[in-house]
DNA sequence: AAAGCTGATGTTATCGATAACATTTGTGCA
DNA sequence: TGCACAAATGTTATCGATAACATCAGCTTT
């Protein structure tokens, strides 16, 4: 009667086959003392019922999950939102499935409380995007014996980490606008106390420094259109602003559309650089110069370090840095 | 010895409270029949192990976990973004984890290696953000006593949908502009086997033809704005195209950009409406006047409507549809 | 030919929870 | 006072897999 509704077991499958559960079990793990002739009576057997092991009562006897948690502050922004995209997919090849936890705050007990979140689950490991300090900070709970590899954190906190090289882009950009023929370059960074940010922003100022080129002053806003717009209507005020280089893509339109509203030509009078390329960035007016960032390596990065200390391999990287290259085009192109 | 390494299970609470397990259970489970006071010797028990309960152990003896799959095409867009981050907070709070699938393409076999993947992990009921029929017709697979909520997908299968009232949107929208005092309304749709699509479309031409208009050809692209751009660099040269309803932010900012080349000013020559609200949508140039999705809501009406069937309650609503309100800007003001 | 491998398979214990049933304790009422 | 019934708690079976150990052929090896 239930034997209808209840999805098959292993021992339905043993049944079937004429063997064991045991035997079941080894065909499915791959097991080499199995003759040949009886992993073709199990595996017919399987696809007979129609059979799925059961994830949970192998956790619970093996002890670990395949299941990868990620942590992401806002996944809505489009480099979060494409990596988690990315992860998943490389994750699904290696056999692992992805569970989310958003946060909208950075606080303490909101990032507790995503970890406990994966923790009830037993996550075999967790990836965690971590774009300041703060957050870092946050994530004291995280056991010690749980693989853990950060996003975007702090090189220095020991944990595994793959970032961007945020630097490298920024000089990229600078230089860029320099090479164009400007005396400086301006910079509209994100929120300070991200680590993006913060790269971004020695990048910048290490060129210009060592074109012996003054550095304005540095102006900070999060990563909004809205505050580039603000921003923008300031520098647009301000005539001996020829280059501004910003932290991102929206940053950027925020400062386009600033810039269009006070009659200053981009790039005629000013020239803009921002950096995500996002997909939109070509449409811009103008199309927006930027500096791409290759996503899906980091997440490719972030799943092999993972995989890395689940398999107890010591001798595994213990940091990644995936490049990031300038995209030219109208809003600051190659030549003034 | 391994008692340090191994974490804490109910027998150790149990120990420690002095009770036996099955009390322990039944404090975690609030169940009714235990005194006050043991109660709280087991909670203190459990806060001094650290005691965390193992969903693998509960989800094999009860049969279903507390995990709902979301199968998303692409979530590096927009909508589906927010969707999916706004879904896993809600299902947080209604104690559900979230795993999440992607697929790039929309085609039969990556839809069920997703949905696999899914009931592999034994998924209490799945979400699909199914953007296209086609997208509906590839999860044949899905078994049928599996609990579903599509969003976005056809009313007419039966299963429960949550949808976006994308046709009183885009009414809204066309007519807003005719209000506007343009003799007609032209429209850029996505791809025209997108639900979302549709209705935008059937909500243009219903109002155009309601007010006596003639109705455009319609022009269909896809969601970006690359296609958005070339779609608009053919509209900027046909003087009698005075207003524009695209089916998304990201359209609108190609044909904002080519008008913008082709010197036809917004909205004094062309008055321009999207679709979807984008957090940068206020910084365009000009700022768009766009129709706003109410994701939180959508998210949450999804996972009602999916816990609703989990509790096997037969009368819960099949289908929800959740408004869309025009926000106006620059880029079609009130009046002209 | 007996001892000793090795490859193939089966048996039983186990993971950590809930379900079902059993037992003890407590309370109201005739 | 004692009986009936409810509340509180304990005992044992169970879910479906893997781990550990046991068994049993069939081969070497000396």
């Amino acid at each position: 009667m239930d034997r209808i509704s209840r999805s098959p077991a292993m021992t339905d499958v043993a049944r079937l086959a004429g063997v064991s559960h045991q035997t079941v079990s080894r065909v499915l793990n791959d097991h080499p003392n199995v003759k040949e002739q009886t992993r073709i009576r199990v595996r017919a057997a399987i696809a007979a019922l129609g059979y799925r092991p059961n994830r949970a009562a192998r956790a619970l006897v093996t002890g670990r999950s395949q299941l990868i948690g990620v942590v992401a502050r806002n996944s809505t922004l489009y480099g979060p939102a494409t990596m988690l995209s990315e992860f998943e997919q490389a994750a699904a090849d290696a056999g692992f499935a992805v569970s989310v936890g958003s946060v909208r705050e950075l606080d303490r007990s909101s990032m507790n409380s995503v970890v406990e979140r994966h923790l009830d689950q037993r996550v075999a490991g967790l990836v965690v995007i971590a774009n300041t300090a703060s957050a870092v900070a946050a994530l004291a709970e995280i056991p010690e014996d749980l693989p853990v590899v950060f996003i975007d954190g702090d090189p220095a906190s020991g944990r595994p980490v793959v970032t961007v090289d945020q630097v490298a882009g920024a000089r990229a950009a600078t230089r860029h606008l320099l090479d164009s023929g400007h005396e400086t370059v301006w910079h509209v960074s994100g929120p300070t106390d991200w680590f993006d940010s913060a790269g971004r922003i020695q990048g910048w100022r290490q060129t210009l420094e060592e074109a012996g080129r003054e550095v304005p002053p540095l102006l900070s806003a999060d990563w909004s259109a809205s505050e580039g717009y603000r921003t923008g209507q300031m520098l647009a005020r301000m005539p001996e602003v020829t280059a501004i280089f910003t932290a991102n893509d929206h940053l950027a339109l925020g400062i386009l559309r600033a810039l269009s509203e006070r009659g200053r030509r981009v790039p005629h009078d000013v020239a803009v650089v921002g950096f995500d390329d996002v997909p939109e960035a070509a449409y811009f007016i103008p199309p927006l110069t930027t500096v791409r960032q290759a996503f899906g390596d980091v997440a490719r990065a972030a799943l092999s370090l993972l995989l890395g200390q689940l398999g107890d391999e010591a001798g595994t990287a213990r940091q990644i840095v995936v490049p990031a290259h300038l995209v030219i085009r109208e809003s600051a192109p190659a030549r003034v």
